[in-house]
DNA sequence: TCTGGGGTCCTAGGACCC
DNA sequence: TCTGGGGTCCTAGGACCC
C-alpha cells in the first residue's frame, strides 16, 4: 500500500446562480441571461404575491422604466450567451442593458441558492467530514483519510463526489486536489466546468509556474499591479525572487507569504467551524441623498439599518460591542467610523445610540450613496448576563441629518 | 446611464500600562 | 531627566474574497 498523503480538495460549483435558475427555466438554456437586480427586482422575487416570478425582458426603449426597476443593482453572473455582448459579473445592470437590450433578467433567489448551498454541502460531509465553507458554492475538503481519497491522488473520490451532487441536485462543480489550499484552489480552476485536477508536489514548476500571479487566492488586482511594475507577471516569475527582495517590497508579512505562495507552499488547516467577527447591513439608496435635504429619509434608513443589524444579532445569537458606520459619498469615496462600548449589546436602540455618535464625526456636507451599520467584537449572547444599562441620552433620530 | 452586500485580515498610529 | 522597550486596546483605512 501507497503512503498516505496530504490531499486536499478544492470545490467549486459550476455558474451556481446561473445552474440554480436554468434548473427552474430549462427553456432558457442558450439564450443572454443575466442574474442580478436591485431593491425591487429582488422585492419582486420574495413577493409571496407572485406565485410565479417573471421573466423580465430589458426594453430598451423605455429606459426610464428599467432604471427604476434595476435601480443599481449588478450583475451577480450572466450566461455565456450573455457574457459574448460583453456583459460580466459586477457590471450595473443598466450598462449590460445597454450592451444587450435582448437580455433576460431574473432576479436572485437567495432562498432557492441558498437551499442548494446547504443541499450539495451535505452531501460532502455525508461522504467526507472534514469540511470548510467557504461560501455559497466553494469548499475545502480533507481527502487525506477518507475512503477514496489517495486512489489516483484522490481523483476517484472527487468524482464520486461529483456524481452524488449531480445526482441528487442536477448541478456540476470542479474539484482540484493538491496537497494544500492554495495548490487545491487553483487546480479546481483548471478543467472547468465539471473538471477534476489533482495536482501533486512535483507538479509545481509545469503546472503552477506558468500561471498568472493573479490566480494566487489572496492576490487582488493592487499586488498584481505593483508585481507587474516589477517586472513579474507569472508564479514562476515570482519564484524566481529572493524572499528578502520581497519582504524589501511588499513588507515582512506579505513578503514572507507571496515567497511560500509561490514555492506551492501553504500549512493552512481545514477548519470546520468558526465564529463570526462581526455582523453589518448596509444599503446603497436608490439615488444619491443629502445629510440636510434628505434628512427624515435618512433617519428611516438609518433605523431600519439598526434594527436588522439588531435582528440578525438576536437570530444568530450574538452581542458586541464594537458599534461602526460605514458612509459611502457620491464620489464613491468611503469613510468609517466606529465606537467600542464598556459592555455589549444587541439592542436596535442602543445600538442605533452608539452609530448616531459615530455619524457625528463625520462630514455630512457630501451627497451620500451608501450607509451601512456594522457591529464587531462579538460575544455569544446570553454568555455574561450583564443588564446593559440603556444610555441616558434620548435617542434623536430626526437631529443626526 | 457606471460601480451590491456581507464578510475577513492586515497595517499603522496613538493611548496607556508595566 | 533621558532613554528604552514591550504589550494591548482602540480606531481608520484598505486589500481582498465570495
Amino acid at each position: 500500500m501507497a503512503e498516505k498523503i496530504l490531499r486536499i480538495a478544492h470545490l467549486d460549483m459550476d455558474a451556481f446562480y446561473a445552474s440554480v435558475e436554468l434548473l427552474r427555466y430549462p427553456q432558457l438554456k442558450g439564450l443572454p441571461v443575466v442574474i442580478g437586480g436591485g431593491r425591487r427586482t429582488l422585492d419582486a422575487a420574495t413577493d409571496p404575491n407572485q406565485l410565479e416570478r417573471p421573466l423580465h425582458r430589458i426594453p430598451l426603449e423605455d429606459f426610464a422604466r428599467l432604471k427604476d426597476y434595476v435601480g443599481r443593482g449588478v450583475i451577480t453572473t450572466a450566461t455565456y450567451a450573455a457574457r459574448q455582448f460583453g456583459i460580466g459579473s459586477a457590471m450595473g445592470l443598466m450598462k449590460a442593458a445597454r450592451l444587450c437590450p435582448l437580455a433576460i433578467l431574473l432576479p436572485v433567489d437567495f432562498l432557492e441558492i441558498r437551499r442548494y448551498s446547504r443541499a450539495f454541502k451535505a452531501i460532502i460531509t455525508d461522504i467526507a467530514p472534514l469540511m470548510e465553507d467557504r461560501g455559497v458554492d466553494e469548499v475545502y475538503i480533507d481527502f487525506t483519510d477518507v475512503p477514496g481519497g489517495q486512489r489516483e491522488g484522490g481523483r476517484v473520490l472527487a468524482r464520486l463526489i461529483q456524481k452524488t451532487i449531480f445526482d441528487q441536485t442536477g448541478l456540476t462543480c470542479s474539484v482540484g486536489v493538491a496537497p494544500n489550499k492554495l495548490l487545491a484552489k487553483m487546480a479546481s480552476e483548471f478543467n472547468k466546468p465539471k473538471g477534476i485536477s489533482i495536482v501533486f508536489e512535483e507538479d509545481l514548476q509545469d503546472k503552477i509556474w506558468p500561471l498568472a500571479c493573479r490566480k494566487i487566492n489572496g492576490i487582488g488586482p493592487k499586488a498584481d499591479e505593483k508585481l507587474r511594475a516589477l517586472g513579474i507577471s507569472t508564479i514562476g516569475e515570482l519564484a524566481q525572487k529572493e524572499e528578502a527582495w520581497l519582504i524589501d517590497h511588499f513588507g515582512q508579512k506579505t513578503g514572507v507569504w507571496m515567497h511560500d505562495a509561490a514555492h506551492g507552499r501553504d500549512t493552512r488547516p481545514i477548519v470546520t467551524t468558526s465564529e463570526p467577527v462581526s455582523i453589518s447591513r448596509e444599503t446603497t439608496f436608490e439615488r444619491d441623498l443629502h445629510a440636510q435635504r434628505d434628512k427624515a429619509e435618512l433617519g428611516a434608513i438609518f433605523t431600519r439599518l439598526c434594527q436588522q443589524v439588531a435582528d440578525d444579532l438576536a437570530r444568530k445569537g450574538y452581542v458586541g460591542k464594537t458599534i461602526g458606520i460605514k458612509l459611502r459619498y457620491d464620489d464613491f469615496k468611503c469613510v468609517t467610523r466606529d465606537l467600542t462600548l464598556d459592555a455589549c449589546t444587541g439592542d436596535a436602540q442602543a445600538i442605533r445610540h452608539a452609530a448616531g455618535l459615530c455619524l457625528k464625526r463625520v462630514p455630512l456636507t457630501q451627497r451620500l450613496r451608501l450607509l451601512g451599520v456594522r457591529v464587531g467584537s462579538l460575544a455569544r449572547a446570553g454568555a455574561d448576563e450583564q443588564a446593559h444599562a440603556p444610555a441616558a441620552v434620548p435617542d434623536s433620530p430626526a437631529q443626526l441629518f
